[in-house]
DNA sequence: TCTGGGGTCCTAGGACCC
DNA sequence: TCTGGGGTCCTAGGACCC
């Protein structure tokens, strides 16, 4: 275990302030299939597309998986084992470009159902020993432990040996004032890491990383600030905000000022009720809104009845009904249509993403097509528009 | 043979109401 | 016959995250 205690006091995060964890499952995805296939352990594999690629059992008992070289066709990597990175292949990437760099890397099948499975079980062992979880995706959650008295390492070491015992995989936990600070953290020691800082550490730990490190400033934020000669967290805390003012928006410029300097008061939320459900799917081919007609009809009609099936299994309803497309040109439009009552009926969401469809026009041809509904609410007893309306008011602070 | 799928949050203009 | 401002909802698009 990587183990990084940045300040020389005994419990380095301060009494007065927070103390938040974030907690990161290791290369998620690849590590289950490494339980699974024990026998690709120290080996590149990147996990991508679906049931295709399945590893096959040979006439000589043999297991064969296949390699990246035997992918045809569109998608990108979803995750890579650390081998694999080494060689320069990140998740996001696209499968055909990542075939290039390391051909003979083990491709197999993504699997969301063993996923989910492992996610429950590392999740589970968590509360065990923690109430405040907030869920940050399938493989990471923030935990607030300001109320616990127990010395943070004894208590993060408690956390990775009990996710260890529950599911056999390692993960890394960042400790430290806020879930910005954590978020960063965990990330410093990866794999099967533990960083614990304080508000002191700040210039020493993370200023000199890069600004990209920061969680809410990705691609086009970075290439902004590299225009402008900012590419380190300490070059971000020593620009004027009258500067960033300048090239961003004022919200996001007083963001960009406080996160730089460590300032985050984001609460941990325990109990956030979903806001949308979507589905969607990238065609094989691009489609051509005539010819293939039939074919786009039976997708648009199954990812209606897919989204209508997962809002009822969770218990929503919505009435914002939302349509997305993205032509052959990547060009993406959306349309939306918000209903007078909520709704889960797969018939009327089609009807009404038919009605967003007839505003688009389909000159170019189709890679990609969705069907989202928002603006939920909870569908026990059937409820009218005026009860969910109640239960959107904001909340007064 | 570039570029998945499921999300959240923000911005911004116009409608509409008070 | 001009001049508002605040607030909310609707819609479209985009950045970002895992």
């Amino acid at each position: 275990m990587n183990i990084a205690l940045t300040t020389s006091s005994v419990d380095p995060v301060n009494l007065q302030s927070r103390r938040i964890a974030h907690l990161d499952m290791d290369a998620f995805y690849a590590s289950v299939e490494l339980l699974r296939y024990p026998e690709l352990r120290g080996l590149p594999v990147v996990i991508a597309g679906r049931d295709e690629h399945q590893p096959v059992i040979q006439a000589d008992g043999q297991r064969h998986f296949f390699r990246l070289r035997d992918y045809a066709g569109r998608g990108v990597i979803t995750t890579a084992t650390y081998e694999a990175r080494a060689l320069g292949v990140h998740s996001a990437m696209g499968v055909m470009k990542a075939a290039k760099l390391a051909p003979d890397a083990v491709l197999l099948p993504v699997d969301f159902a063993a996923y989910r499975h492992y996610s429950r079980l590392f999740k589970a062992a968590v509360a065990s020993i923690v109430t405040r979880i907030e869920d940050s995706g399938i493989d990471e959650i923030y935990l607030d432990l300001s109320d616990l008295p127990d010395d943070t390492s004894v208590l993060a070491i408690r956390l990775k040996q009990a996710v260890k015992d529950a599911t056999g995989l390692s993960c890394s936990i960042g400790i430290a004032p806020n879930k910005l600070l954590a978020k960063i953290c965990s990330d410093l020691e990866k794999p099967d890491g533990l960083t614990i800082l304080g508000l002191s550490d700040i210039p020493q730990r993370i200023w000199p990383l890069p600004v990209r490190k920061i969680n809410g400033i990705g691609p086009k934020a970075a290439s902004k600030l590299a225009s402008l000669g900012i590419t380190t967290i300490a070059e971000l805390a020593q620009t004027e905000l009258s500067v960033l003012y300048r090239h961003f928006g004022r919200s996001y410029s007083i963001w960009l000022y406080e996160v730089s300097r460590g300032v985050d008061h984001r609460p941990v939320i325990v109990d956030a009720e979903p806001k949308s459900m979507s589905r969607e799917t990238t065609f094989e081919r691009d489609l051509d809104a005539r010819r293939d007609r039939q074919e786009l009809s039976i997708a648009f009609t199954a990812l209606c009845e897919q989204v209508a099936d997962d809002l009822r299994r969770k218990g929503y309803a919505g009435r914002t009904i939302s349509i997305k497309l993205r032509f052959d040109n990547f060009q993406t439009v959306t349309r939306d249509l918000s209903l007078v009552v909520h709704t889960a009926d797969p018939i009327r969401i089609r009807r009404t993403a038919g009605e967003c469809l007839r505003r688009v026009s389909l000159d170019k041809k189709i890679r990609l097509l969705g069907v989202k509904v928002s603006g939920l609410c909870a569908a026990s007893s059937t409820p009218t528009t005026e009860t969910c309306r109640q239960r959107e008011l904001p909340l007064i602070p």
